[in-house]
DNA sequence: CTTGACCTTCCAACTACTGGAAGGTTGACT
DNA sequence: AGTCAACCTTCCAGTAGTTGGAAGGTCAAG
């Protein structure tokens, strides 16, 4: 099968398909005479298991362990599992992250009338840290 | 003050300071006979909302809305609000799916044994897409 | 043999910086 | 005056992970 079809049932798009090539985290596709690349069932599966470790928020070297980890029959779980590991504690910190960016910001818009008049404790709040001056 | 003064009393770095001036964020600053860029107190402060913007997730260009209103004494608390609340959403949209992410990671990581067992249910379940086979 | 869908490569843009090279300015100390 | 470090300048390139688009080649149907 061709790109366009790997790519409709990948859910991984040719053009991403491409770069994947091209940063070396999938191997070379064969091509046909006229240039084309040339993708099979396995091919599909790869890209599959690539587009949803993508999906939890491996960066695309870590699907490259992953996916090297995957088709090694010898390779201990440990070593997997301590990269969901570190990715859970990643995800943990940037929810801490966004959480208190959500306290302050629901902070600061509790305190704002959001009407007409010019006066805005967000701006001031954004300005002096907190201590909204008024 | 020259830009490494400004930077340290703003908390945002030399190279950004002059990266936010080459995307028209903050005003081209005054330049001694030198050559050198000029700020005052003024200046860190605008700098210093930045920063404090940008710690809350904001885009540089929401940054420069912001800053406009936030000069303006013309304008509608409402606009401010507007942005601060479409900023929430997506702070909101942006923790649901990490708590998904975590979900589904930790769900796959309970079943593997993470010893020297090359069985791993992360994998087939990363490649199954949730129906870790066995 | 033409048409249109599909494919190819390559370059550029996106976000928000950061690093580094090559070179100019300043101010203090000798 | 000379020199040195610490500072500053510009410019180019790289980061992550695509995506968009241009220019052009391939393929299958009609």
């Amino acid at each position: 099968m061709n790109i366009g079809a790997a790519a409709r049932q990948s859910g991984v798009s040719a053009k991403t398909i491409r770069y994947y090539e091209s940063v070396g985290l999938i191997a070379p596709a064969d091509r046909t005479a006229g240039g084309y690349r040339v993708y099979d069932r396995r091919d599909v599966e790869t890209l599959r298991f690539v587009q949803r470790a993508r999906s939890l928020g491996f960066s695309v070297e870590e699907v490259g362990s992953l996916l090297a980890l995957w088709q090694d029959r010898q390779r201990s779980s440990a070593e997997v599992k301590a990269l969901a590991r570190r990715r859970v504690e990643e995800i943990d910190r940037k929810i801490a992250e966004l959480t208190e960016m959500r306290a302050t910001l629901t902070h600061l818009m509790e305190r704002c009338h959001g009407d007409e008049r010019p006066d805005c404790p967000i701006l001031t709040g954004l300005a002096g840290a907190g201590k909204a001056e008024r």
